[in-house]
DNA sequence: TTAAGATTGACACCTATTTTCTAAAGTGGT
DNA sequence: ACCACTTTAGAAAATAGGTGTCAATCTTAA
């Protein structure tokens, strides 16, 4: 999890501004940091306090940030794109997706470094990032469903 | 790589009907085993031999089939949803996806078999799919990029 | 062969995202 | 703090992938 003046150092060194609106939406992340939101959830949420911004605002700072490895893009498989701030650190995160709830959950994990290695060197791809979801019930909902019969 | 007659089966076992646009559409599949079609190329692809067909039909088709688990709809985060036949062996196969040329490969492993396991234990979640992509250079960009140096 | 219901094609619609354009704002040098 | 230069923002229109509607047309079981 970056921080904020930390992020501010990595637009300038690449000749972006620091406006009032990325700074906005950079906090709608720092207060959402275990969630998944997608631009529309970023456009609600930034509404309150600013309602102003406009969505394509929300869109290319979104662009911007995933461009500048600050935030990570990801798709869940439910018609949007969705963020999350890039963990910088060795170990990779990886994502659960409820298929009855569409909940996600994450976990962490290295066993896929060995993998990585293994493939690299078998199929001469050089890797660069890798993304793993599982897709099934959590445990909540395979509860309700037992309720059910 | 399930087979045409097989299909028609599984197809008039939940009372479906073999429509002529359905085979041309399950065909244009057969007929390109190694790629990962869109819609829109099964659309184009079908289009030479039946240009009556709708890209509609193509759309409820393709959700059709994968509804009844004979393709496999994924998303390579091109922004549009792609096809392959389900490969009902049991070891998954995962792809390479190529950040230069967009070519995606293939290649098969088991080792997700065990993690998926402890995932399942340690979360209680119960896993029904996962996906796995890589995402990196191809052999061939790799050396094209060297030689631009 | 025919009736009943599923399926199709055309087209309007929808939602996510991008583009265009002009006005307004951030930044480095004074 | 002020200016000039350039980037950025907002509004609205434009795209793009995908879905819904509906009348006309097929598929299939009897």
């Amino acid at each position: 999890m970056p921080y904020l003046e930390d992020i501010k150092t990595r637009l300038k060194a690449k000749d972006y501004k620091i406006t009032p609106q990325r700074k906005v939406i950079i906090n709608a992340f720092a207060q959402n940091m275990e969630k998944h939101l997608s631009a529309e959830d970023v456009y609600q949420f930034v509404k309150h306090s600013h309602p102003e911004i406009g969505l394509a605002t929300v869109y290319r700072t979104l662009d911007l940030l995933a461009e500048l490895q600050i935030l990570k893009k990801m798709n869940f498989g439910d018609g949007r794109s969705r963020y999350e701030f890039c963990k910088d650190d060795d170990h990779h995160h990886h994502h659960l997706i409820c298929l009855e709830c569409d909940k996600v959950f994450e976990f962490e994990d290295d066993l896929l470094e060995s993998l990585e290695a293994i493939i690299s060197k078998r199929n001469g791809f050089k890797i660069i990032d890798h993304q793993l979801k599982f897709y099934g019930y959590c445990v909540k909902c395979q509860q309700e469903k037992k309720g059910e019969d």
